[in-house]
RNA sequence: CGGGGUGUAGCGCAGUUGGUAGCGCGCAGCGUUCGGGACGCUGAGGUCGUCCGUUCAAGUCGGAUCACCCCGACCA
């Protein structure tokens, strides 16, 4: 991709109406735009993160045996009404509207844009699960959810309108759902490993509802974070403040000295629901002994805008972003200085070589821009390496290469540059 | 929803006792530059969030309303 041929641009000066410093450096960089309060959209730079972030938990989710799906937002009432969770005064977080009936407005069947989706994959599911053989099943999405906060803040940590990621598992027993569950507790953990933020993010318990004593929480540790949980490093775990009891720490067997207080912001719950959806609802199977039984479920969520947020302001400094490799939009941020034909024609050669080597470049093809400028953009971008050809480099037959975080610059042959970028 | 703050050009801002709006960045043209956000000249770009009111006259005063930010409460 040439810089020249982006959708988007890069600005000089932070808007004056975000705080957080994700939104800050998102915007600044283009790749997201504000729409409204906790409402964004993701440019195509910010796509290509979001898409990278995705990418890396659908993996993981496909690894355990998650079948992706895609579930509508618009949700019936009749479902939630089932559960219970319909009424504001239990879920204050709903969007409502109502579908249009012949003529005027406001007079057809009432509706919900969904803030989750246990109700309707349960419903959905009594389709296709009747008996034991049929079980145990695991379906996830990413689907956008839309949640009513009296307050959104931090830039796209905490949005009304945000893509999630959600896994339900259907089991037949308790047994068999704590073996998922636990499979899906190490793919989580190697799913913010691999997002770079592995030694930062934490087991947390927190409270489980009524069946199970915990849910699990993947809280990692930023100064923006709204939580506060008691860090064990040794074991890597941590206890949310809403579960920190004498009892709490009996059970799990830590004491308060070896715990540190942090904050942190939760990028991931893993939750235990039992019937809870499955008995309302009536999502039932014939046992092997011919009784009839509720199924066992689990959810399992993580949301990838704030997972993205979360990296912003964990590795950003003071120049800009710091993607880390694997979701960076592009791998290596190509510039050409000078501006003579000949340094023009290698870059071009280059930007081949790197591309056709499956490296995703940004290239940097604006003729009257300064080196300043260009470095500068290179820099708030976040793109891992800055490649510069010029002059010098086709004088001396290298090429130069530069890490987002490293101070020198190193010249190296195409046969070195690509094993290392890549 | 309580408290505090802010709405003026694409972005960041200034605008005095009311007198038909400026600066920087960015943008367009020309020229000079070209290794850490270069420079000169010329130019385009604004119903001052919205509505109502006071006044000969409102960006400026009064009221209402909308939006946005921060703190708190809330967040399965």
């Amino acid at each position: 991709m040439k810089v020249t041929q982006l959708l988007t641009k890069t600005s000089k000066t932070a808007p004056a109406d975000e705080q957080a410093k994700n939104a800050q450096l998102l915007i600044k960089a283009g790749y997201i735009h504000k729409e409204m309060a906790g409402v964004y959209d993701y440019l195509p730079l910010g796509y290509m993160v979001l898409n990278n972030i995705m990418q890396v938990i659908r993996e993981e989710m496909n690894a355990i045996g998650g079948q992706e799906l895609y579930l509508s937002a618009l949700q019936p009432k009749e479902n939630w009404e089932t559960s219970g969770r319909w009424h504001d005064d239990v879920v204050d977080v709903w969007f409502k509207t109502r579908m249009h009936a012949g003529e005027g407005f406001h007079t057809g069947p009432e509706l919900g844009l969904g803030n989750t989706h246990e109700e309707a994959l349960t419903a959905l599911m009594r389709s296709h699960i009747q008996s034991y053989k049929d079980l145990p099943k695991y379906a996830y999405q990413f689907q956008t959810k839309f949640r009513n906060e009296l307050r959104s803040k931090s830039g796209i940590m905490r949005c009304r309108e945000f893509i999630m990621k959600d896994l339900y598992s259907f089991c037949r027993n308790q047994k068999e759902h704590d073996a998922f569950y636990e499979q899906a507790k190490q793919a989580y953990i190697r799913i913010f490993e691999r997002l770079g933020l592995g030694n930062l993010t934490y087991v947390t318990f927190a409270s489980g509802g009524s069946f199970s004593k915990f849910s699990h929480e993947y809280q990692t540790i930023t100064d923006i974070g709204e939580d506060t949980i008691y860090v064990h490093e040794g074991r890597r775990i941590a206890i949310n403040k809403e579960v920190y009891t004498d009892e709490v720490l009996a059970d799990l067997g830590v004491s308060k000295g070896e715990l540190v207080e942090k904050r942190a912001v939760e990028v991931g719950n893993i939750f235990t629901l039992g019937t809870r959806f499955s008995e309302p609802l009536n999502l039932t199977f014939t046992d092997e002994d011919g009784t009839n039984k509720p199924v066992i479920m689990g959810s399992y969520g993580i949301g990838p805008g704030r997972v993205m947020g979360t990296i912003v302001e964990h590795f950003a400094d003071e120049r800009g972003i710091v993607w880390p490799k694997e979701i960076a939009p592009f791998r290596v941020y190509l510039v050409s200085l000078g501006g003579s034909a000949e340094v023009e024609q290698e870059t071009d050669v280059l930007n081949k070589h790197l591309t056709d080597a499956g490296i995703g470049v940004l290239y940097d093809d604006r003729k009257a821009t300064s080196a300043g400028e260009k470095f500068a953009d290179a820099d708030l971008l976040g793109i891992p390496f800055r490649v510069v050809i010029s002059e010098k480099t086709v004088a001396a037959k290298k090429y130069e290469l530069k890490a987002r975080m490293a101070q020198e610059t190193k010249l190296l042959s195409l046969e070195e540059l690509i094993r290392t970028v890549k």
